[in-house]
DNA sequence: AAGTGGTCTAGACCACCAT
DNA sequence: TGGTGGTCTAGACCACTTA
């Protein structure tokens, strides 16, 4: 047999949900039925949910069922934002969005999103800061057909966090990021906009995001003042 | 009952292994014997190792047995080392070890160790060179305790890596760290080894590492010019 | 009390590796 | 050929949530 049970199953319950068979923070069925539908036993329906549980595509709760993730503030703290003041403590940041415009993708974007020459992108520009000091100047590209009537108004007005109106308003669910690190120093923009000295050290940090079955969907190219502030990674 | 039994079962496999019971690289008895030892169905040993498989504690080999993992290149390069060139291709890095002496702690390293003020801990500096090109300044700091008697001679004279070192000749194994990276400017000693002009952008890299049940090892600080390298992070 | 996921068992059979 | 880990099953019981 060329693939385990298990994997099969975990596919199949990976298609129904990118189908939109479960809706975003609904429940499934419960294991019991999921292992009676798919003709297996509960021991092999629960490994295959495993794995998806470990990619954050599904949330177990014992005693309430298992449910179709839904991207959080939680998430996007721990999990999408690296950036720590100096005093080790993690804040989510705000987010003040300056720009959003629809443009022809370039070469660059166009390479990482796996776009054709001539695409539109839409382009959105955000300064980020952190206890009332900005510190992050984003550059966020989408592709322009997956964000059909994403405007500058709903763009600001989201409750919650950028990847969870992606996830509920336009259906992309980012699953994981890709981040290359360069040291640069700051141009004019970045002076302005962050009221710091032209030529400073700041990191730029470029992410490619994917949703499911590694399709990228996102790119962006932040430029990071490091001056009380931090990027983290773990290793291992 | 407070913790389930795999996670007794857990304990009982780190003990033994921290203990030396099985030395690096050896087989552990295979599973059925492991679980009529501890007296639990083969199912629930399996889930104990599962565990330390994804900590890389162990390693399974169908058809071969479970081993206690040994540090390799692959190891490194893959976990440890996220400095690519900007062609996207992983290289392993030339290690060049320009110092190596045992001084005083100072505070900042001495409350990354976990050490008390006044301890002697191993300072190596490294310079690290990808395809020939001199890219990273590194200062390590050990615990002398830990790393009685290593010389420059031992240091430089290692067949495999720094992480593979650490584990076979003094005991040490290195499960995973933590890296915070800040951009800052070459001054005068990377300006020289590096071959680059002085307050180039540079990243500053400094990592905490750590064994078993997390104690920490070796601190590091790195400085990393990214003319034509970058560094990569996983988000997710 | 009923329903959910979490743990644990005992055993069968398969895939792979060494000899 | 014999031993190892990998998959799969069927069922019992526990812990937790909801009503």
């Amino acid at each position: 047999m060329p693939a385990p049970l298990y994997k099969e199953v975990r596919e199949k319950l990976l298609a129904s949900i990118t189908r939109g068979a479960w809706p975003t923070g609904t429940a499934l069925p419960s294991e019991a039925a999921l292992a009676l539908e798919y003709g297996v036993s509960v021991g092999t329906l629960r490994k295959a949910v495993d794995e998806l549980v470990i990619e954050k595509v599904l949330l177990r709760q014992q005693g309430r069922g298992t449910f179709v993730a839904a991207h959080d503030v939680e998430r996007t703290l721990y999990d999408f934002f690296r950036i720590r003041h100096a005093d080790g403590v993690s804040r989510f940041p705000e987010v003040e969005t300056i720009s959003l415009r629809r443009q022809a993708v370039d070469a660059e974007t166009a390479a990482q999103l796996q776009l054709p020459a001539g695409a539109k992108v839409v382009r959105i520009i955000n300064r980020l800061g952190i206890a009332g000091v900005p510190v992050v100047l984003d550059e966020v590209f989408l592709p322009a057909t997956r964000f059909e009537g994403l405007t500058l108004e709903i763009f600001r007005q989201r409750p919650d966090t950028i990847y969870h109106l992606y996830q509920h308003r336009f259906g992309v669910n980012v699953l994981r990021g890709e981040e290359r690190i360069r040291a640069c120093r700051a141009g004019a923009r970045e002076a302005r906009l962050l009221a710091i000295s032209r030529s400073a050290p700041m990191l730029e940090v470029e992410r490619l995001s994917f949703t499911y079955y590694d399709v990228p969907v996102e790119w962006r190219r932040s430029r990071v003042h490091t001056a009380e502030h931090y990027y983290v990674s773990d290793l291992g």
